[in-house]
DNA sequence: GCGATGCTTCGGTTACGGTCGAAGTATGAA
DNA sequence: TTCATACTTCGACCGTAACCGAAGCATCGC
């Protein structure tokens, strides 16, 4: 009746607590099983089987058969990004469902956003790739400069491949811990691959949370320094003076 | 049950359709009656009525009681970014009402995005503003450059007071039309609002629709020049050549 | 082949929430 | 005061969808 886009068939599909819950565990980047899901959203497998299959229908989720398991993930870097910035608005707005549990000064650190690096850190990364000129853009669409192109191909990233994948190589994506933007897209994704296969972090087991180890810390600080506090640290009061 | 922030109440109060309408009505900008709203949703004032303070209690909308009317209004600009993110999402992913009705190219060339512009105009302001050097920044947190703000003053604009008013002076606000940033935030607003007192744009009655004047063209032509093609413009596919 | 596991489909129950009619409150106009 | 407009509250109806038990497929291991 109205021009424009339908919120409200993604609102109703994220609305069901038993999915919202399945998209959050998902949200978490690792493949997971029906029988999982249903677990984390507290539903016998039946109900979590018809909630699976609206969220496919729905373009949401994603699965791959593998034997006789049904592995289930996001659908795509856009769904994890709609997920995160809604978690976002309803952390700032005070939508929770369980005031801070104890995990949740690791997950302020640093955690898995679907496949980059959030959290502290991942704003950190961030802001230390833009002052060192690394990347640079607006808005959500961000760019490798070509000295940028250099360094990260010196770390060991494969540039040509996370070209080659079609998806965007940079992007913003806004952290709802720090409200602040950390890097996303492919290169985000290859960055937090090379943590995790260097050694220098390493995934809790149930949880989104991402530990650091001694010499990650280490590696982290080196590779990603802090800029002196600038420009982008002062983010909401401005230059302009009254 | 489990950490972090709780979608699902947020998606449940967008997921009905006539709540979804409204919010989609007041993501214009414009202060709307019960009424008003029940029309464009088509319900009853009654029910109407229950949607509105289940969407007050949930801290999405606001209202002013104004003589016999009550006037609602998005509660600020967060929930606008919101709902414009997820309308971009669902026009992305095909979720559409009314297959792109006859006001769509309207819509697409300019329009109001809850306070600002948004659209193509919106995005080659945006774009012109970092070209010219007059916004610098990274994801969404944008920032006037010393430059920018002696332009912005010439315009007639009163920086003291966007800076007084305790909001973000620039933000980039995703667009749903052309998938790119746009300016939002006070600055933005208060360029819009420019427009419209200098007479250069003014609004469709019963749309989100901005429809500029001849000199209006011409004006926007010249404060906001479109760089050459550069950076800015290709920004999916990157330099890094395979 | 057989049983076990992982998941889907079917059927029936239940409950929540959207809907409107009718009545009630508040503000303004005459 | 009286009537009209703008809106809320109450109560009842009804449809949808979430939910689970049971049965049905598919795949793996043996």
């Amino acid at each position: 009746m109205k021009e424009g886009p339908d919120i409200a068939q993604i609102g109703s599909l994220i609305g069901d607590p038993a999915r919202a819950n399945m998209l959050t565990a998902l949200t978490g980047g690792k493949a997971l099983t029906a029988t999982e899901l249903a677990g984390t959203a507290g539903i016998t497998l039946q109900t979590a089987s018809s909630h699976l299959s609206k969220l496919e229908a729905g373009g949401l989720i994603a699965q791959r058969k593998q034997g006789r398991h049904r592995y289930f993930t996001l659908a795509d870097d856009d769904v994890g990004l709609m997920i995160e910035g809604l978690m976002g608005f309803a952390a700032y707005r005070g939508f929770t469902r369980h005031r801070t549990g104890p995990k949740d000064p690791a997950l302020r650190k640093a955690r898995v956003c679907y496949n980059h690096l959030a959290g502290d850190y991942g704003v950190r990364m961030l802001d230390s790739l833009v002052a060192e000129e690394v990347i640079a853009g607006v808005g959500d669409k961000l760019q490798l400069t070509p000295s940028g192109e250099g360094k990260m191909t010196a770390l060991g990233i494969d540039l040509p491949a996370l070209v080659r994948s079609r998806r965007p190589v940079c992007r913003a994506c806004l952290d709802w811990s720090e409200r602040r933007s950390h890097l996303s897209g492919s290169l985000g994704q290859a960055l937090l691959t090379l943590f995790l296969d260097k050694g220098w972090a390493r995934r809790e087991p149930d949880s989104r949370a991402v530990r650091f180890t001694g010499t990650g810390e280490k590696e982290f600080a080196r590779l990603f320094p802090l800029p002196a506090p600038s420009a982008v640290e002062r983010h909401d009061q401005h230059t302009v003076e009254a």
